[in-house]
DNA sequence: GATCTATTTTGCAGTCACTTAAAAATTAGT
DNA sequence: ACTAATTTTTAAGTGACTGCAAAATAGATC
């Protein structure tokens, strides 16, 4: 019982949509494509659309538990010896290297970034998505940890990561609206990726600390 | 000259609409009360509605600049001497004491505070409110410290800063959820918030470390 | 007070995402 | 081929939001 007829025709249907509506969107802009004309162009009804995928959103940017659940598999998966962070900061790294996207870029995706960024609905959706991955790393966290109900630690400490990481991404994100090919950025990137991860790791509590004397200069934090 | 006649109605108008909408929503649901129904109990058209409040939600949650401008101020105006995480631990830990809400949680506003958080696109709105707090305050943070624009400090710093409130304030959320009061919640949050901003302040490296002797994880590293 | 102008409010028609329910088509099992 | 389960379609709505022109209102001028 491999895989039924009925099966077979859902997910080729299912991925059909999704990939018309991502054409669509790209060559046209996410508001000025309407769910009908996807629809239409796939060859289905709106309503056979909207079996597939919630909201119109989801065409474009669809709630998959692999991108979603990818920190807490990180902290899950672990090594002896390795901290929540050195984990995190390691698969990023290695992502970088390996031009894997799994962090949310892609060789030559400016123009979806762009929609994304440009599309405030889209944008939302990426906030949302971004929530998900840290409750879940926060979740992973505190049943690693065997950590109780009260303690927020996990949930702080994935917020933080989580925090860094949009930050990193960002980076890479602005540059590439601005022209900048994946390549050329990457080194800057792995070095902003350090800086962002070692200030976490030893801590903000002197940054921006104001000059206690008159010296209101452009003081360089610590 | 004031104010003249026009800019007080107006000034009205958009209390009344907006005060309306709110006991509405308390009353009945957000989902369940249509902006025709607001602008007929508040003697206006729809359009008028519209004219004031770009969105639903906005009658609800309204982009204040007060609110979202509150971590910038607050790294703008910190004192000699004083750290930008330590100027925002005083004003948070000032605002508990003092039982002032501009955290985010009202006495007595439970039903706010459920209807947010189980009503989707208010979450979403909320998440927008809480990026633009940390952006504000990562412009404040770059500015006054006159860093370039390549550096992510600020940034990293910013989104750190609010993923620890966050936390924080959704502990105290939680447990307003369940049916305390933030009297009663009050100490146990002083003590949460202390924890968090803790553990910001010394770094997270060592966090969640394993034990190097013997694996006694549950999945496998790849 | 009458008049003219700028601003605000309203009415109206429309678009589009999304919902609900039932009929029709397709696939699976016997 | 027949029946049951599943998927797709059709049809009819709901409700947020938009654009535009007409009507009402406030401010200024004479």
């Amino acid at each position: 019982m491999s895989e039924g007829l009925r099966e077979r025709k859902k997910r080729e249907t299912r991925q059909r949509i999704s990939d018309i509506a991502t054409g669509l969107f790209l060559a046209r802009g996410f508001d000025s494509v309407t769910v009908a004309e996807v629809a239409r162009t796939a060859d289905v009804s709106v309503n056979t659309v909207f079996n597939y995928f919630a909201t119109k959103e989801d065409l474009l940017l669809d709630r998959s538990p692999e991108v979603e659940g990818l920190l807490a598999r990180i902290v899950r998966e672990r090594g002896p010896g390795e901290s929540v962070l050195a984990a995190v900061r390691r698969d990023f790294l290695d992502a970088l290297e390996t031009g894997h996207y799994r962090y949310g870029f892609h060789e030559g995706g400016d123009g979806f970034v762009r929609m994304i960024e440009t599309t405030p609905s889209l944008a939302a959706r990426v906030r949302e998505m971004n929530e998900a991955r840290e409750r879940l790393m926060a979740e992973a966290i505190a049943e690693d940890l065997g950590t109780g109900p009260g303690d927020l630690a996990p949930a702080v400490v994935a917020a933080q990561i989580g925090a860094a990481l949009r930050a990193v991404v960002g980076y890479a994100v602005r540059r590439m609206l601005a022209g900048e090919g994946i390549g050329s950025i990457a080194p800057d990137l792995r070095e902003q990726a350090e800086r962002a991860f070692g200030l976490l790791e030893s801590g903000i509590g002197g940054y921006g600390t104001r000059p206690a004397g008159r010296d209101r200069g452009h003081g360089h934090p610590s």
